[in-house]
DNA sequence: GTCTATAATTTGATAGAC
DNA sequence: GTCTATCAAATTATAGAC
């Protein structure tokens, strides 16, 4: 089930796709990065859009289990919107690059729907688990209210991330992000 | 010194790039979408790097044109601000299709170098714009102040378009950039 | 300025040996 | 599970006729 090639193909995937994009990787460079041939990836993963969806899908889980529970008792939800923005903060580093998911969800309109798809579950996910600690934050708010606060948590940071990676400046980051607080 | 021809393949080129990216686009395809040989594309541009580098220049000057002056002197600093939100919303529509120099931000560490120069220097030309009508609206708020607040906003501008192409949702982008003002 | 033709390389994907 | 070998198509780019 678990193979140590396929793992470090999905890593090598996702490194590429992360500096370029769906449009911007290729089997054969993934099978030169992990010291394979370009066939013996495509024993592990049939096409492309495969091995796509299987690398954001790794990604959303990974993101996701850092989070942790919106609910865990130990955690005040200031500290849960902290570790919201350290999360987006360590993909920076360090090398500086883009989220995944934000450049899948540029790539948006060429992209096979299941890779785009998967692309949308990761926000999805993000912005429920911010509602979910907003909500045991501020019990008597609107839900439509915690989700403006979500979308506007997630775009600041990705945006933050883009303006960061784009201005070659780590700073640019943590300025923007400084006015989220948490 | 400007012909049709060349005009409608920095029109296909754009519209495609902003589909897919700088890895996404081809000139077989732009020409295919023109009406012309892909020999033809590479007589008005010698290589793709050439081309991308002038979709994004009259992206950006078509972008900051339309922004106009930001001492304008019929218009009030607040009044600039919803000019400048009006400017995302409309490359919007009507296809929902993410700011090019967003596009070109995420991909930037796999970009050639002159290709990444031009899309930086659409956000240093945009922050300079803004913090040109901040600098207006509150003569003594310091330098500093004002670019991260340019910052803020760009960012929020950018995130907000990358969740409403990835969720599919044009409301999504008048959520987040209400919370802008102007 | 546009075309045909083509070079040289890369791409996603498959067949079949080991 | 990895390999060699290969296919069909697409890629950027160039040479040269019209």
């Amino acid at each position: 089930m678990t193979s140590v090639t396929r793992e470090r193909i999905v890593a090598a995937a996702e490194r590429r796709m992360r500096n370029a994009g769906y449009h911007g990787f290729s089997f054969r460079k993934i099978a030169a990065e992990v010291g394979v041939k370009s066939a013996s990836v495509h024993h592990h993963f049939a096409t492309k859009e495969d091995l796509a969806v299987t690398v954001i899908e790794s990604y959303a889980a990974r993101f996701l289990r850092a989070l942790g529970a919106p609910n865990a008792p130990d955690a005040a939800p200031h500290q849960l919107i902290s570790r919201f923005v350290a999360q987006f903060r360590s993909m920076l580093a360090p090398e500086r690059r883009m989220c995944l998911c934000g450049l899948i969800a540029a790539e948006r309109a060429s992209l096979p729907p299941r890779v785009a798809r998967a692309g949308a579950v990761f926000f999805e996910q993000t912005i429920a688990w911010l509602i979910a600690v907003g909500r045991r934050a501020s019990p008597d708010i609107a839900e439509q209210e915690l989700r403006t606060a979500a979308l506007r948590i997630v775009a600041i940071l990705e945006g933050a991330m883009l303006l960061s990676e784009t201005l070659d400046d780590d700073q640019v980051f943590e300025t923007i992000a400084a006015s989220i607080g948490g």
